[in-house]
DNA sequence: TTAGAATGTAACAAAACTGTAACAAAACTG
DNA sequence: CAGTTTTGTTACAGTTTTGTTACATTCTAA
């Protein structure tokens, strides 16, 4: 599905470090590691991490200061980052947040609350991460390649699965009949721009079944979005 | 900077609501509230907020489940999600993190900490470009190629949807008869430059409903503009 | 291999949109 | 003010775009 995720760990004290390391490893991340904050930047600056761990105590720069430092730079400034700390002060939580870091774990801390924490943060970058993609009362099953309308399960050829996939992966967006046949046909593939229009149709007739309402919108001069008005 | 963030607040608390309501119209946000599950969905299905606050224990259904299901539909699986709850075990914040939530506070709590993560939160999804032009009341989806007024959806052919989008571009600028031709219709498109004049009429037909205010100015002898004057 | 499913095209029908002309109204001119 | 120019409004015929159907061809699974 995705990648693997990367993550940078900034973190001084030597003997917690292996700690968020091994977790993060077993819970399937790729870790990079960082004492200080010049080391940090550095690595940052070689590879961009999908998600940053940053101790708030972390030297020159402090990890705060990295927080600020990368919310600058457009390319870093939507690197999730949560910072770790030993202050609970309401506060400092303040501060933290307001320097950009999109969560704070307070130590001591439980491994498997800190991979909860990033996994959430991860899904919303990319939340490509659930199987089912719904559409008011339509529903893929991506693993099972199933439909559903209310419930009720629709045969779709090859051509209309992707079609309505494609849709309803983007709902709301107009997608013209070229822009169509190169995503859902294939790059390259040639075939009559009309083609699109029979399709659309074999997809209407087969998930708008007895009477329930049609999503799929025309735009003249434009192409095809599934919608609800 | 960015339009007013619209907010849903999900509590049964009727002691609390007011507290968590006060504090954010305060900081500038615009509050939407639930009592239920139910209602929730309802309000959001009304107008998407920009992120959603829930209380873990609201009845029918939870605030655990509402943060599932608002997961699965893609207009809504990128709204943030603030859970709110009593519960400070661990377990219980790793589940409702998996759950889909972004972010997790335990009451008690300081306003002013809540504010605080809601702009963090809300700092991360601004990056995402919605690409709609604006001119008062009236704005267009480009990617949904919709056109509103006043929040309501109004329904153009595609020259004057091309016609109000060029003007809309450039607000306050004229654009003489030949200029809209070349730039609207197409360069090398010869039709008689009164055509303009019609498809001004049925674009302002169409806009201006209801007795709303008429942005599109005639400039005698040079053009046409959308102009507030 | 063979029956059934799926696909791409073409042809015609239906619907939506467009351009033009003709007249009315408004704005300018001297 | 009377005449002139420009724009507003309307109706309609022609054009473009989309819907629908049928069919020959290509896949696919048993």
């Amino acid at each position: 599905m995705s990648a693997t995720k990367r993550i940078l760990v900034v973190e001084d004290d030597k003997a917690l470090m292996p700690i968020i390391s091994y977790n993060l490893q077993k819970s399937g991340f790729i870790v990079r590691e960082a004492i200080n904050g010049d080391e940090a930047l550095l690595l940052i600056k070689e590879e961009l991490p999908d998600l940053a761990i940053l101790d708030w105590m972390v030297p020159s720069p402090s990890g705060l200061e990295i927080c600020k430092i990368l919310r600058r730079k457009k390319e870093t400034s939507s690197i999730p980052i949560i910072l770790l700390t030993a202050k609970g002060e309401e506060e400092d939580r303040i501060r933290g947040l307001n320097s950009g870091a999109d969560d704070y774990v307070t130590k001591p801390f439980s491994p498997a609350e800190l991979v909860a924490r990033i996994n959430a943060l991860l899904r919303r970058v990319n939340h490509s991460h659930s199987n089912t993609i719904e559409f008011e009362d339509i529903s893929i099953d991506v693993n099972k390649h199933k439909v559903f309308r209310g419930g009720k399960k629709i045969h779709l050829g090859p051509t209309e699965y992707k079609l309505l996939k494609h849709l309803m992966e983007n709902p709301g967006r107009v997608f013209s009949r070229d822009n169509l046949l190169d995503k859902v046909w294939g790059h390259g593939i040639y075939v009559e721009s009309r083609t699109v229009d029979t399709h659309i149709r074999r997809l209407r007739k087969a998930i708008n079944i007895d009477g329930t309402k049609n999503y799929i919108r025309t735009v003249r001069s434009a192409g095809y979005s599934i919608d609800n008005e």
